[in-house]
DNA sequence: AAGAGAGACAACCGCCTCAAG
DNA sequence: ACTTGAGGCGGTTGTCTCTCT
């Protein structure tokens, strides 16, 4: 790790280091990395104690194995935001999985997944020539500074996406039964998709028109079925049915 | 019972981006 | 314009546990 001061701990955390990192978090809150093993008593880096805490000790984590929705969720965002071309976007697929952390969804993708959705990749992409190139743009956490004018005017953003989620609202017609959470996180998708519209497919041009009429029509169409032989956009997605099988 | 191999997951590493100076 | 340091990310490794022979 660079910058990692000499004589640091490393490896696997005491139930103590545990409760004096979590005590300082309660106290100071996240964020100011630098200062928490300071803070906590730590003989830790910085990062060492950000990874323990985001991964570990932050409450509402969800362990345990994965649910078939969020298996099906993670093959799906990872189609969306990740292939070959870029790296996967761990963070931002467990984003929409409540209670997981992006080492959890990466580890799992690696050690359940990667093995078993590869070869059937491969032999999509032997099945459509036509797709040259998939390119994803992917949205990175920024920080912002004071003065940006988009920021001073607050009221007006806030009225924009107010508009842009009512829009949405009556483009997608109800996927799922709400969750038990009663968070509808399929609505949460479909914003997020309109804000990450950079991601584009380098696909012919009229494949692109299909492509916006199916980001509006919601993820769910992608890779339905019912819409097979539609055009060959659908090919390269797996039949949601062979999730099942995996 | 014991050793080998596979699987699962926690933790580390190196890199990138950005704000601040 | 450049440097520095913090925050954050995905890739990789280490270690523990389980299963099989």
């Amino acid at each position: 790790m660079e910058g990692v001061p000499l004589g640091v701990r490393k490896g696997a955390w005491t139930e103590e280091e545990d409760n004096l990192l979590k005590k300082c978090i309660e106290t100071n809150g996240e964020g100011k990395w630098h200062q928490v093993p300071f803070k906590a008593g730590l003989n830790r880096c910085r990062k060492s104690c950000r990874l323990r805490w985001l991964n570990y000790l932050r409450p509402n984590i969800k362990r345990g194995s994965f649910g078939v929705d969020e298996v099906d969720l993670i093959v799906r965002l990872h189609k969306l935001l990740g292939n070959r071309q870029v790296r996967p976007s761990w963070s931002l697929i467990a984003g929409r999985l409540p209670g997981r952390t992006a080492n959890d969804v990466k580890n799992y993708w690696n050690t359940h997944l990667q093995k078993k959705l590869i070869p059937q990749i491969e032999v999509v992409k032997v099945k459509t020539p036509r797709m040259m190139e998939t390119k994803a743009i992917r949205p990175r956490p920024r920080t912002f500074s004071k003065n940006l004018i988009w920021l001073k005017s607050k009221t007006t953003a806030i009225a924009n996406i107010e508009t842009r989620n009512n829009l949405f609202k009556q483009l997608s017609p109800p996927l799922s039964p709400p969750r038990d959470d009663g968070i509808s996180w399929w609505e949460n998708m479909f914003v997020d998709l309109e804000i990450n519209k950079e991601i584009t497919l380098s696909i012919d041009g009229s494949n692109e028109e299909k492509w916006h009429e199916k980001e509006t029509q919601g993820i769910l169409a992608i890779g339905d079925s019912s819409v097979q032989g539609e055009s060959d956009w659908n090919d390269i997605f797996i039949d949601k049915m062979d999730l099942w099988d995996l």
